[in-house]
DNA sequence: AACCAGGACGTGA
DNA sequence: TCACGTCATGGT
């Protein structure tokens, strides 16, 4: 009953493309990817996650890049990845000093060195295993958006991602109200996509890459200019 | 020089 | 439940 839904995903994809998310820096030799990237984005290949360590990579980033421009929580994962290599052992066992040092960059440093800690033990405690949606919700610091990012992003598991850009466009489009929950955003696109892990990182990924051109509370002069 | 960024938590009504 | 203050650094 809700085409637009549909309508608005192709839209999006014939204007932008596929995305690649969720970027990685840790894309080593053996994980070549078809487009050929080295790191970052991988636009068209959904194999990626293909590591547990790439998977304790997203997790991070999940945390890092929470109400944090993405560039500032990169800068955190490659402070991150200079010092642990992405070894959930050797973050736990680092100075609190020095992973909040590391954490810097991405701003509230206190809250999410903490935050990895909590869940660095529980991603350790999986031992590969893929968790539910509750039991990561358990974890503190992870709500609604961080946990159906790690599940769609680290364990291609079918959950939307709904975020401040979702909303602000799907409601600047008199679509849904503004105060819509998290849990009604999301079933709205559940109920009006196919089952498709990769729609799902695609429509969530483009809605992103929609808002940032055009839906900035405070749009960039260059983008004004245009 | 304010304002915002790929949110979550604690508190009080 | 729900609104509101708080957390923090870096880009514009």
């Amino acid at each position: 009953m809700n085409e637009s839904i549909l309508k608005i995903y192709e839209k999006l994809y014939n204007l932008y493309g596929p995305q690649g998310w969720w970027p990685l820096i840790d894309l080593e030799s053996e994980n070549l990817n078809k487009s050929g990237a080295t790191h970052g984005y991988h636009p068209l290949n959904y194999e990626l996650p293909e590591t547990e360590k790439q998977k304790y990579e997203i997790i991070l980033g999940s945390i890092l890049t929470q109400n944090t421009a993405w560039t500032s929580a990169e800068k955190a994962l490659l402070n991150l990845k200079k010092i642990t290599n992405f070894n959930p052992e050797k973050i736990l066992s680092l100075d609190d000093e020095v992973l909040k040092k590391a954490v810097r960059p991405a701003g509230f440093l206190n809250q999410k060195s903490t935050y990895i800690r909590g869940i660095t033990k529980f991603f350790s405690s999986l031992e590969g295993t893929t968790p539910s949606r509750n039991e990561i919700l358990k974890v503190k610091g992870v709500g609604n958006e961080t946990a159906d990012s790690i599940l769609l992003y680290a364990y291609k598991k079918p959950e939307f991602v709904v975020d401040t850009y979702t909303r602000r466009i799907f409601s600047n489009l008199s679509l849904v109200d503004e105060k819509i929950s998290y849990m009604e955003l999301k079933k709205l696109f559940e109920n009006n996509l196919p089952l498709s892990v990769p729609i799902y990182q695609e429509y969530h990924a483009l809605l992103v890459e929609h808002a940032k051109r055009y839906y900035r509370k405070k749009p960039y002069d260059d983008i004004l200019k245009i």
